[in-house]
DNA sequence: GGAGAAAAAAGTGTCAACACTATCTGGCGT
DNA sequence: ACGCCAGATAGTGTTGACACTTTTTTCTCC
């Protein structure tokens, strides 16, 4: 008989430190830096001479790129970044909508007070590294969420953040709706609160797919 | 310059046919069977002897399907299928709450009133192989919420709907919640849709989270 | 007989070489 | 000059072997 449940084996990404998994966290990290762009080609030779190693852990560092949908690959044919059309950067949105949305809400719940507070003070006087929508992710208490979040629609979204860069007017009044959202969450209101980080998000789709 | 935006690199899993390909497709059926239960190792050079293929294939699958958060690994230690807590089992149920309640509304604004009536019908009349939420997740127009659903959380669920069988009461119950909410697609009524499927999620999510 | 250490076995991480495919390059005919 | 086909080149798919680590087995000592 198996014994099935033993120790959590948890979902969450342990630090480990093979050769496969340095690899891809320096593509991850080119990838957040813009130095990778949507449809650049990912060598397995140049990989493997940049990090002085076979091409096997850096196969299977693209395997799990890939298993996350940061990466593309037909048989034979080169590794690329992801490179999405209209419809599929308006299906991120639409994903990023409703975990986000969750998230907020999960996040407005269980947020200490203490933590809360220290949220709406970051949003009202916004440092350079504050995020509030990274801030939520991280502490909605759910880490398949974060993950999805944090690991996955983010890096996608950076990818094209910089060539859709946002009109004049577009940052203050996200700002503005940042802070509505801090306001919800402070009064526990996670109705609201909800729905309103789906507004804002929403609202953001628009203006992609206007210029488009 | 380097032409980025060529043809469009779609994310959706192209139907490849290479070794690793078939060894996760084996996985992913052994999973689907519940002959690999939470737990279970992948033994690397038994998994090479079943398809007689060497080990290297074998891995970029395991690397894959790490990627997709259904196996885990620690160097050295063996891979083995997810095991979830009864917090991760929660957190899978509030990731999946979010995004069927979403493509229960994009299914509702966007399916056609032929498709909208033959899922009614089938609601109606239960066949042995259909599934709403599946339905809904495919009509959704969202393969990126698609993939989510389907390739990864039905798949963890299905670990454990074995183990955690239904209480006598709760099939008639979910059928006429079921019900519910293909009503209120038919009626075009999104907004009531999506919070339906997500009442309905979360009072399945309630049933196994007291039990435990 | 049982706890602990050493040896053996099993399993994973990495590498270099070979096989196959796609892409580039140059010559050919029209 | 243009398109087309064959050879050369670059890149990916796969393999078997070796190195390292964990787990199991065995032996020793109390």
């Amino acid at each position: 008989m198996s014994d099935a449940q033993t120790s959590n084996l948890s979902t969450l990404d342990a630090e480990r430190d093979t050769l496969a998994d340095r690899v891809m966290q320096d593509v991850l990290g080119r990838i957040r830096t813009g130095e990778l762009q949507p449809g650049s080609v990912l060598n397995e030779v140049e990989l493997s001479r940049r990090h002085a190693v076979s091409r096997g852990p850096v196969r299977e560092a693209i395997r799990r790129l890939e298993g996350r949908k940061l990466v593309v690959c037909a048989p034979f044919m080169r590794t690329r970044i992801v490179a999405l059309g209209a419809d599929e950067i308006r299906e991120v949105f639409e994903t990023r909508e409703a975990l986000e949305g969750m998230a907020t809400r999960l996040a407005c719940e269980r947020m200490s007070d203490a933590d809360l507070a220290l949220l709406v003070k970051r949003t009202r006087e916004p440092a350079q590294d504050f995020d509030i929508h990274t801030e939520i992710a991280r502490a909605c208490g759910n880490s398949r969420i974060r993950a999805l979040l944090c690991d996955e629609l983010y890096d996608l979204l950076r990818l094209y953040r910089r060539q859709s860069g946002q009109q004049p007017g577009r940052r203050a009044e996200a700002a503005e709706e940042h802070w509505q959202i801090a306001i919800a969450m402070e009064q526990r209101n996670s109705a609201l609160a909800e729905s309103l980080m789906r507004s804002h998000i929403r609202r953001a789709t628009a203006r992609l797919t206007d210029n488009g």
